[in-house]
DNA sequence: CTGAAAGCGCTTACAG
DNA sequence: CTGAAAGCGCTTACAG
């Protein structure tokens, strides 16, 4: 690899006015400086040591990368918006893939050039978040919480929001409502159910533990869910759907099997993208803007690389949006 | 920023033993090791100068970016399956935001430790992969192509897949097929089109202007199809429509206004992710495998990369798959 | 296992 | 505008 030695001794100058070029200093005379920059160029120059890079922020899988969902494409595109103005590039990568042998994740991370990370986590490779935050690396874990109080996180209440949908079923005039969640337990999908429960409650609705399905969150756990719903008797004319996918599988199916939604059954499902939109009916869903937390947290990332900010970590829960479309409406009073 | 020598005096040893710790050599004291990290940590360690970590690809935008996008998505989904086996990490940012004033592409890459790039373009920064390319620089177009005989790129044949979805509506007995395209021409639209002339030319079915129909490739896009088409008179029985967002504006849009799919319309689109498995009735479609095209990019880089080669250029053309599904069927005689 | 000293490639006051 | 020399931060034989 040539070096600033070596095209000074090309153009026959010395290895200061070659530095100077490079580096866009103004006192070179014109035609000296596209000498230089043409030598370089043609000799495949790169300062093979120097001002390293050091605006890199990691998109860091803890476990198995989830690389083509849509939450995760949502989530990096909300990043790199502020990033890009601030010259910050963004690496992707999965950490413990990464690591090498006898390394701290710290270590990887500078190595690597990474400034702060933004962390995607699953149920069994929590404790990596907890291990980076503990090694005091500025990262920040999104899309899922922590108890331990070193993890900074981003996430969304999804609670009051679960609560308002059902609610709003409720004040439709439904009063046998299903709830559809993922059999693997996770904090997010508790707290759906809790909203759920809430609202129940509210509604002066007792709680029934058999209109609770749990189905893998895919498009075919939604699927089964959809016949299992309408085996049950009587039927419940309302469902809330934990899960994106399995929103839109139970939705498709219900109707392949020849009901109308809303007419024989209202679905509000969840939404982490633009899913909504693309269902038919549109789909009444609770919303998670996932670009927003993406920005937010490239801002906590900011702030815990500030430095005058606080070692302590972050936490910020962002609310989540109950948006009422064509897949629900009023129970259809004939037909019970 | 802190330095070695800083970091040194603060655990009371040399700068040669933290470098050894921060470098992962082997004859360092665990215990000091870990006082060394733990400092570095303290104060914000990052390696000023040093060896470069070059084991870097790109993503990397020509012009605006559309991170968010399915296809995008499924691309770097491809990409970062190979890359992360062999070490490689996947760096995303914009070619001409990240390149600085005075310097080539190639000096950007190499200053960024990227050893090679996947390029997405646009219709108006075409030019940037010509120049990449023309710099000798190991990048490859993916989702476009280029008539630059120095570009290397991936793309899908939706000719010949076009040809097929259309010839299998004139099969089930349609004879009035529109067509929908992107107001924008772009190569990959301008194929299948041709595809859908060269269906109805086999089928013995004149060409009609007045089918196509130019459309924004968004949602909204689709909506006015839907509404155009429906004022059609006599109105086509079939439509194929070249963008996925397009497709699944008009499927819904068609449905909201009354009129059954496929009864009263049979709908083809086009699909790069998994739309046609979210809509209802599911999409016929003909389908582009971006998460195949991502692979074979980095497959195509590792060639660009081995160096035993001259910088000849690379390009491969992937075929598009037609699918059946429930969004097509036969015409309705009784209706026409 | 650790450090003083030399070395790397690059940059930068200082001198002309 | 240019260059010889000193300096930067980091790494690396060499010595103990």
């Amino acid at each position: 690899m040539a070096s600033v030695r070596e095209i000074a001794k090309q153009v026959g100058l010395s290895p200061t006015t070659v530095s100077r070029a490079l580096n866009n200093h103004p006192r070179v005379a014109p035609g000296v400086r596209k000498r230089i920059l043409d030598a370089a160029n043609k000799s495949r120059y790169v300062a093979a040591v120097g001002k390293r890079s050091t605006t890199n922020i990691a998109f860091c899988y803890t476990g198995q990368p989830s690389l083509g969902s849509p939450f995760d494409a949502a989530l990096m595109d909300g990043m790199s918006q502020r990033m890009s103005e601030l010259g910050f590039d963004l690496v992707v990568f999965e950490a413990q893939r990464a690591r090498l042998d006898h390394e701290s994740f710290t270590q990887m991370f500078l190595r690597k050039g990474i400034r702060g990370a933004v962390l995607r986590t699953d149920a069994n490779t929590h404790h990596v978040c907890e291990q980076i935050a503990g090694e005091g690396f500025p990262a920040v874990l999104v899309g899922d919480r922590s108890d331990d109080e070193a993890v900074s996180y981003i996430c969304c209440e999804s609670r009051t929001g679960s609560r308002e949908a059902v609610a709003y079923l409720i004040g439709l005039g439904h009063c046998r409502i299903a709830f559809c969640t993922n059999i693997v337990e996770t904090a997010d999908h508790a707290d759906r159910l809790a909203g759920y429960r809430d609202a129940l409650q509210e509604g002066g609705i007792e709680f029934d533990p058999f209109l609770v399905l749990r189905q893998p969150a895919r498009l075919d756990g939604g699927r089964q869910a959809a016949r299992r719903l309408l085996a049950m008797s009587p039927r419940p004319t309302a469902i809330y759907l934990a899960d994106p996918l399995a929103a839109v599988g139970l939705l498709n199916e219900v109707q392949s099997l020849g009901h109308s939604v809303p007419g024989e059954l209202s679905v509000v499902g969840f939404d982490d993208g633009d899913l909504r939109h693309i269902t038919f009916p549109s789909l009444s869903a609770v919303v998670q803007n996932a670009t927003e937390i993406g920005k937010e947290a490239f801002e906590v990332l900011q702030l815990l690389l500030d430095g005058t900010g606080p070692l302590r970590s972050v936490r910020r829960v962002l609310p989540t949006l109950f948006e009422v479309h064509k897949s629900s409406g009023m129970p259809d009073a004939s037909r019970h």
